[in-house]
DNA sequence: CCAAAAGTGTTGAAACTACACCCATGG
DNA sequence: CCATGGGTGTAGTTTCAACACTTTTGG
């Protein structure tokens, strides 16, 4: 028995925490199968591109976003999760900022929906979406991914609210202030968040440029 | 430009603890490329098989070895991995209690390795390996997978060793048995391990079927 | 002066680390 | 009786969880 031909695919979960709730990028499908449902972006990984490679690029054509985080997930493979024909999909996750997605190129709607709550989603989708969010999590109580959410300045409140926003539970305020800024890993800068009547924060910046494996638990 | 057809194999890090130190089971290629060096077992994913299938399937035909924990590792998609052509690799590692691996199919000749000094490997089975020993290392100190390359009867000296075989550092006697019986894991079995002059120990086994992540760390 | 979010310490409980001797057995 | 590995407890330290009031600002 030769090796049967197959395609591969990258599907990207990118996520963000905007308005109190975590995030996820979808796109609704403008040709069959699934046409008119919600899908997460991806495409078919090209000659001579590396997975990341593919991954990066399907990122930057679909949403615009470049130089975020991202990171290899699980692949998916079963046979029949393609109508097509044996379809392989190497999932990666993402995180960004707040922003604006831009139109996808092929002009299908793209948006932010709650990583909670979407609605159905296209393929096996639901259940990548599902490992993305389990992987968040947990990575985020011993990394420091979290910090990619986050704009170049922020401050201990808006981290504290990530947290919250992602976790799904409240966190206590003291502890984890303290926590935070006992990892040495932010760099205070000027005042500001003058935003509304009440006492400005401290923004802060972080300090290091690539995520990193903690010793201990944050949270 | 239109998806390319890629060919996607299995590569199969297979553990094991034998004479005190982790070992990998390793394959001499009888064929090019890479024609006798040696190699992770593995090979092409069929019609009709899941990931997983193909990486059981590999498992059984190359060792002869069933049943025993696997899991998807990551996967390796650059462009020029195989000389062959297109290629991309799904790993996943597994864990199996000491055995003697069948020899292979095709008579490749195939045995233990350590896993810290092995041959020259071929293809990016460097990398990989490298993968599976970080996640298995990371692993261990979060969940259950160390009790998967112990035979179904064991002493805590045993467990113990294994431990420090894979983490590469001694271990405290007294904390890590206070910390492993907490866990309330262990079901006691009848004495034995009379091997030797000295106090047999008592034989536990494991009372969960199933790998579990724990809350806390156990090292 | 009021509302809103920022900022700040202490205390009791739990977990972790380091550490040394006696026990049961076979030869 | 000796060598070998099995088995056991405590004390000091660190980490964690719970908890409430004061400060700064804008309106």
């Amino acid at each position: 028995m030769k090796p049967p031909a197959v395609r591969v695919a990258v599907d990207l979960v990118i996520f963000t925490v905007r308005e109190g709730s975590l995030q996820v990028l979808l796109i609704e499908r403008g040709i069959p199968p699934y046409q008119g449902q919600w899908a997460l972006p991806g495409g078919f990984v090209l000659e001579g591109e590396t997975l990341e490679d593919a991954a990066r690029r399907e990122l930057q054509e679909e949403t615009g976003l470049r130089n975020i985080y991202l990171e290899q997930l699980y692949t998916f493979g079963d046979p029949d999760r393609d109508p097509r024909g044996r379809t392989i999909a190497v999932a990666y996750y993402a995180l960004t900022p707040p922003a604006q997605p831009r139109a996808a190129t092929d002009a299908a709607k793209a948006g932010w929906h709650p990583a909670a709550r979407t609605p159905k989603l296209a393929f096996d989708h639901a259940q990548i979406l599902k490992s993305g969010l389990q992987r968040l999590r947990a990575k985020l109580g011993y990394s420091t991914v979290g910090f990619e959410l986050l704009p170049k300045q922020f401050t201990l409140s808006d981290l504290q609210r990530l947290y919250e926003a992602i976790l799904e539970r409240p966190l206590d305020k003291r502890n984890f202030r303290k926590k935070i800024l006992s990892l040495d890993l932010l760099k205070p800068e000027g005042q500001k968040r003058g935003a509304g009547a009440s006492r400005p924060a401290q923004l802060y910046s972080f300090a290091l440029s690539k995520m990193k494996i903690l010793d201990g638990p944050i949270v």
